[in-house]
RNA sequence: GCCGCCAUGGCGAAAUGGCAGACGCAGCAGACUUAAAAUCUGCUUCUCAGAAAUGGGAGUACCGGUUCGAGUCCGGUUGGCGGCACCA
């Protein structure tokens, strides 16, 4: 079929759009699937959205800048879906908007493109995981085009090009040369241990990048590591997962963990992902307290000694109460912790071998999961509670955790749920040492009773020797105060966060840059000038089961010398997004990962600087965004960057339910594919429904009647400008004309300039569209049709449906004198105030804060008058009647309230 | 359990403490049409009275408070959504 609608060569003076009757497709409402194409190729082949850096030929230094940042995608099998046109239109239009008001905007696009599915499809095909990964591009490089976003294709990246892997190692070996410095709270170079004189595993100790040996949740069948959400799928689809010991690759985040929790102050990111950083992060305050295991054990006689001379091994253990130090009447090690066999009496190593090897088999989900059941075992040991001296059974319970603290605890059933549960079901004795009021002068017998749950609150210090009476802050620091004078502990701060387990057994991630020398164990680092270190090609991707990833199988590949072999362990996916938005500063640098001159530039050099408005989902809002915050924090301690922070201003787009508000999903059927409505709609009236549906951030169902409902208002905007004639041609309206608005329109189209910039400005697109949509109402009225609010229509609306303002400002330009240039570059109109001024408003008149009347008065009467009217209204008159009112109250030109 | 967010017509939603429901969807009526679609115009929170014009009352989950005035601010309750979850 040859009938859709084209652009006709004729020698009028603008374009016709020639549709024949006999289309047996109904006719487009305006030729939408025309025009987007064409001028998504006008725009590519001009370089209309070419940014250009600093020291580019024609760059403007005198403009400012503006990096506006979308959460670059994975590129999966299954295509663009609805909810990434959201934030990414977001971006656009706020690209577009600054372009227009005379900013160099940056606004990039790429590939997050190592991971799983890839592989998978590799496993399964034999086929190396690059092709499918092309194929995913270049799907969704096409959909996205189809959708005339303004990014600069020139600086398209992808996380798995070698020229990108080479950087994201060559800053793998930045943390790894790295070490922090606890006096400056810096990361500086390794090469400042290595010169005072310490030794190579003191050196590799401090690393930022180290080794370390972790349990991890371990599938053999599958041949990976899997995170601990994971676990229970695979499971389900019954694979076999093992908690297992193996040697990782850790990053020392929790170094910058005060770092990444203060700076969050000054991010103007949404308070709930600031408070998911600091729960994440988990700051607590508290206090380091030694206790002092008994020897000999339990049943002996002779014991004098005083906690502090030399007796037998020393638990330490972390608590966020030491005010409840007296409470503290038993102590838990977690099952794991190193001291437990050395303590343990002979008569309960059979019992703690058991409950050892239980735990072993859990993973920490299912730890979690039956939180509930407490369980324990008691060592035999005994341990000195350093504040009254008396002794206190040592057990081991799985509810302490070895990753937190230091894997011990001094239990104070009174003051602690968990602890009480414990003691509780258990028998272990149960002390009240903090109380809700305060003591009573005698000091007598309540508060000598246990408490009937476990008191988690402030109160005063009981029970408690020295400490009684005091405001439990109080008693913190002078139990504080008194640990640090006998050296038995000190005042500390504790974070939940925990070092990123850095490694993966995968194939399609970046290989480590690192070398391991068979004699003597120690890794080193590759030269650089050896990156990028890619992932030889494999026969097959099936996993082998070993530990060490799919990478073993490559044995040329792993002997790197005689006597050094290759790390095979790769990195995980976060790797490439850590840094990419740096590298979109400068993408074909070869040199360096992103020059000084445009990172300086791009990320803002000086003040708060960074990016300046990043838009995506919340998925990642502790994961992604806790990681790329690290990372840039250790590059700018080591000099590679100019500001501490790489994200200034984050927005979170609202997910799209489907049409029967449910989350989408193919389940239920419920997907919207954005290429079926570019085809039924065009790119524009897609665009501009995903922006009407309502704020941003919110979440919000998809409605095909409201796509529908935006469509035909682009439509009705196209016939503003043109109109069918008998023949089937679009032809220009003849009531256009270059003729002054009526006052009225003049302000209707000065409103709208007024609403839909300070819209755009804080992001509330849908009533910027609504703005726009009561204007071009008042047009639709008007004829003449002045060509010049139409016009300001057109810019407005430019960002928001960019090719149906393109095609529709060239038809004005092709008739009309004054109209350079393209609708997209046209300078963002300014409203004029005198225009909005009425002289006459409405007021209105309440009786009681009830609206009784109305009355048309001069703007800006003074009060007097105005509430002398009021009075005088009919209804108010008449309600009066006649009775002088207590009080009125007269807000200037909006209403009267009259309190009778 | 803890933390956070939210609650407005039949639906998506608007409303610097100042006329609740802009704009859109759906619906109804009219115009155009042989007819339908499309398009244009008007109506459209609920309720009571009225033939109508119009007029009265109620109304932003619920209860209370602050205020001349509350969808908006404060306290509490209920319901929904999201995140974290034995972190000592």
């Amino acid at each position: 079929m040859t009938d859709h609608p084209r652009p006709a060569k004729t020698g009028s003076p603008f374009i016709i759009y020639r549709f024949t009757e006999m289309s047996s497709e109904r006719r487009k409402p305006y030729p939408f699937d025309t025009i987007e194409p064409k001028w998504q190729q006008h725009w590519a082949s001009h370089g209309s959205n070419r940014t250009l850096n600093p020291g580019d030929l024609g760059f403007d230094a005198s403009r400012p800048k503006y990096f506006v940042l979308d959460m670059f995608p994975y590129p999966s099998g299954s295509g663009l879906h609805v909810g990434h046109p959201e934030g990414y239109t977001a971006t656009d239009i706020v690209t577009r908007f600054k372009r227009m008001n005379g900013f160099n905007v940056l606004h990039p696009m790429g590939w997050d493109a190592f991971g799983l599915p890839a592989e998978q499809h590799a496993i399964k095909t034999g086929e190396h995981p690059r092709f499918n990964t092309q194929r995913n591009i270049a799907n969704f490089r096409r959909q996205l085009q189809s959708l005339g976003f303004a990014y600069d294709w020139e600086r398209e990246i992808n996380t798995t090009d070698p020229g990108y892997v080479r950087w994201t190692q060559w800053i793998f070996l930045q943390l790894y040369h790295s070490y922090f410095d606890d006096a400056t709270q810096r990361a500086r170079p390794i090469a400042e241990l290595e010169a005072r004189g310490l030794s190579r595993d003191e050196v590799d100790a401090q690393r930022l990048a180290f080794v370390d040996e972790a349990p991890v949740n371990w599938s053999p069948d599958l041949g990976t590591v899997l995170a601990n959400e994971e676990v229970e799928e695979w499971r389900e689809k019954g694979h076999t997962v093992e908690r297992r010991l193996l040697r990782q690759w850790k990053l020392r985040i929790t170094k910058y963990a005060e770092r990444l929790m203060a700076d969050l102050d000054g991010l103007d990111w949404p308070e709930s992902i600031k408070i998911s950083q600091r729960n994440w992060i988990g700051r607590s305050e508290g206090a380091r307290v030694t206790f002092f295991v008994e020897v000999p054990p339990r049943g002996s006689t002779s014991n004098e000694g005083k906690p502090g001379s030399k007796m037998g091994p020393r638990i330490e253990v972390f608590t966020t109460r030491p005010d409840t130090l007296f409470g503290a009447t038993y102590m838990v090690l977690a099952p794991e912790h190193p001291l437990v066999d050395g303590i343990a009496s002979a008569g309960q190593r059979e019992a703690i071998a058991a409950y050892r090897a239980a735990c072993a088999a859990k993973s920490d989900l299912e730890r979690t999961e039956l939180a509930k059941e407490k369980t324990g075992v008691d060592t035999g040991a005994l341990a000195i509670n350093p504040a009254n001296s008396e002794r206190i059974p040592i057990w081991i319970a799985d509810y302490v955790l070895m990753g937190y603290g230091t894997g011990a605890i001094m239990a104070v059933p009174g003051h602690d749920a968990r602890d009480w549960e414990f003691a509780t079901k258990l028998g272990l004795p149960i002390q009240r040492v903090v109380s809700e009021e305060p003591p009573a002068t005698s000091g007598d017998a309540p508060c000598h009773l246990p408490p009937l749950e476990a008191f988690e609150g402030n109160g005063f210090a009981v029970n408690s020797g020295f400490l009684d009476g005091l405001r439990t802050p109080e008693a913190k620091k002078a139990i504080t105060s008194w640990l640090i004078e006998r050296g038995w502990g000190h005042g500390t701060i504790n974070y939940k966060l925990r070092d990123w387990l850095f490694s993966r057994q995968r194939y399609w991630g970046e290989p480590f840059p690192i070398i391991w020398d068979e004699s003597s164990g120690h890794h080193s680092a590759i030269p650089a000038t050896e990156l990028p270190l890619l992932a030889p090609e494999l026969e097959d991707y099936k996993p082998t089961g070993d530990p060490r990833g799919p990478l073993a199988k490559a044995k040329d590949w792993i002997r790197y010398s005689d006597h050094a072999r290759r790390e095979t362990n790769t990195m995980p996916q976060w790797a490439g997004s850590c840094w990419y938005y740096l590298r979109f500063c400068d993408p074909r640098n070869e040199e360096r990962f992103v020059s000084e001159e445009a990172e300086k530039y791009w990320m803002g050099g000086g003040k708060p600087g960074g990016v300046d408005l990043y838009v995506g989902g919340t998925e990642h809002a502790v994961l992604h965004l806790l990681y790329a915050r690290f990372w840039h924090k250790v590059l700018f301690d080591l000099g590679h960057l100019s500001t501490p922070e790489p994200f200034q201003r984050l927005v979170n787009q609202g997910l799209i339910l489907g049409e029967n508000g449910q989350k989408m999903s193919k389940s239920i059927g419920n997907v919207v594919n954005p290429d079926d409505v570019v085809r039924e709609f065009g790119a524009d009236s897609l665009r501009l429904f995903e922006m009407f549906m309502g704020p941003l951030t919110d979440t919000k169902p998809w409605s095909t009647a409201g796509v529908q409902g935006v469509h035909r208002f682009l439509a009705r905007v196209w016939r503003l400008v043109l109109e069918a004639n008998e023949a089937g041609e679009w032809t220009l309206v003849p009531t256009l004309a270059e003729v002054e608005p009526a006052p009225a329109l003049r302000k209707a189209e000065h409103a709208a300039i007024k609403k839909v910039t300070g819209d755009i400005e804080g992001l509330a697109f849908n009533t910027a569209i609504s703005a726009m949509m009561v204007l071009s109402n008042a047009l639709t009225a008007a004829s003449p049709r002045p060509v010049g609010v139409l016009r300001t229509l057109l810019v407005l609306l430019s960002p928001f449906a960019p090719h149906l303002a393109e095609e529709l400002w060239a038809e004005l330009a092709a008739r009309f004198a004054g109209m350079t240039g393209l609708a997209s570059e046209q300078v963002w109109p300014a409203y004029e105030e005198q225009f909005l001024i009425e002289d006459e408003i409405e007021i209105a008149i309440q009786i009681a804060g009830k609206l009784r009347d109305k009355i048309v008065i001069k703007k800006d009467l003074p009060s007097e008058e105005v509430q002398k009217l009021a009075l005088a209204a009919p209804k108010i008159a008449e309600a009066l009647a006649g009775k002088v009112p207590r009080k009125v109250i007269v807000v200037p030109n909006k209403i009267v309230n009259v309190v009778p």
